[in-house]
DNA sequence: AAATTAATGTTAGCAGTGTAAACATGATAG
DNA sequence: CTATCATGTTTACACTGCTAACATTAATTT
């Protein structure tokens, strides 16, 4: 009982591609695949999507809003480093549950946000949230608030990587003091870990 | 003048990839179009290469040789925490000079390092030049290198990622003191940086 | 040295991909 | 009611990874 117009495809197209991607990885994510899932042709998904880049774009979009809400902290007053130490866990956290979604927000897959404004606007706005925080924790100027705030992007966003790289091979290996059983123990213990190299880069 | 045997087919195909895929990204590498380039038939690649994965984990095991060599400091003696800054600023050197590589080898393509012994032991040994300067810094614990070792390189590959990133954009926008901004001021006040910041984890 | 085997290369072909062009249908605005 | 425009379909092209069957050369064994 389904009508010539599907009346919702973009939308529904980029919840399945949202839903894939995590699942199986950018990568494996074809837009004739994504179509027949939706019961629709193979290139009806051309008139919501430029390119399947477009597409990627979407799915990055949607990442970074999630990543937005999973690092935001509602605190009015002022705020401490044990909220940073919170977000910086919770961006972590979110790397690494959503790895495959994470891959395409930081790859290569989607070359250049600029071309796709909501894209960039949602990340922008994940960077100024972050920035915010920074900003109640301390009266610093706007150089050095922005300087932390991508210092700690940085550092959370290095170790979602090694993190996740170190564990794939740990599936298969497990030795002893190795970097294996070392990023296993940080880990498991962020917060501490955060927490102490947050410690050098504010002196709060 | 060629006779059906190439003779040397398997390193050639590896150093064209490692060119190609430096240059155009390895998504854009397919192994039909480097067997043309290497006057082969389509197929002639699958008998030094059981798929394509294979081929990228021998691209990635040279990054990882090379980013070996990059990251080499020859300092017998005592080693002091402006060594490691060094290591770290040709780290991301490395990184951003040769991104493409970069991604091969710490991106997903190539899932688990383990099926490939000669990356694995490449990638090992990466880390462990990083883990031997650690040694000769101070004289700690096996667990509080591998701890320090893993938080720089963690940082480092953070900065290179957040670093590209930030810069693509950076090409269309130019703002004041924004995230474009002070990413490039970081980039180019790279041994400043990593000095800071390494000063918090190591109390030398 | 001859014969057998293994390594390496070729041809043909399948199933899948991104994407463009021409066409069909249905919603909307005049 | 009609014209237009957004949306969906069909067809087609060039490309991809990969397999199977076959050809040629190098290496090994007898």
């Amino acid at each position: 009982m389904k009508s010539y117009h599907h009346g919702n495809l973009k939308q529904e197209l980029i919840d399945c591609a949202c839903r894939l991607c995590e699942r199986d990885g950018y990568t494996k994510l074809s837009i004739r695949s994504l179509a027949k899932e939706s019961g629709v042709s193979q290139t009806a998904p051309y008139r919501h999507f430029e390119t399947k880049e477009t597409l990627y774009a979407s799915v990055a979009t949607e990442g970074f809003k999630k990543l937005s809400i999973a690092c935001h902290i509602d605190a009015d007053k002022k705020i401490t480093k044990k909220h940073l130490v919170e977000i910086g866990c919770n961006y972590i956290e979110f790397g690494l549950k959503n790895a495959n979604t994470y891959d395409l927000m930081f790859g290569t897959a989607v070359g250049n946000f600029a071309e796709y404004p909501e894209l960039l606007e949602s990340a922008n706005s994940t960077y100024e949230n972050m920035r915010l925080s920074f900003s109640k924790l301390a009266s610093d100027s706007d150089e050095v608030i922005a300087f932390k705030c991508i210092t700690l992007w940085s550092m959370v966003h290095g170790l979602v990587g090694i993190l996740r790289k170190v564990q794939v091979v740990g599936d298969d290996f497990e030795e002893g003091v190795g970097p294996i059983s070392t990023a296993s123990f940080i880990a498991t213990n962020l917060e501490d870990h955060l927490d102490k190299v947050l410690t050098g880069l504010i002196q709060n």
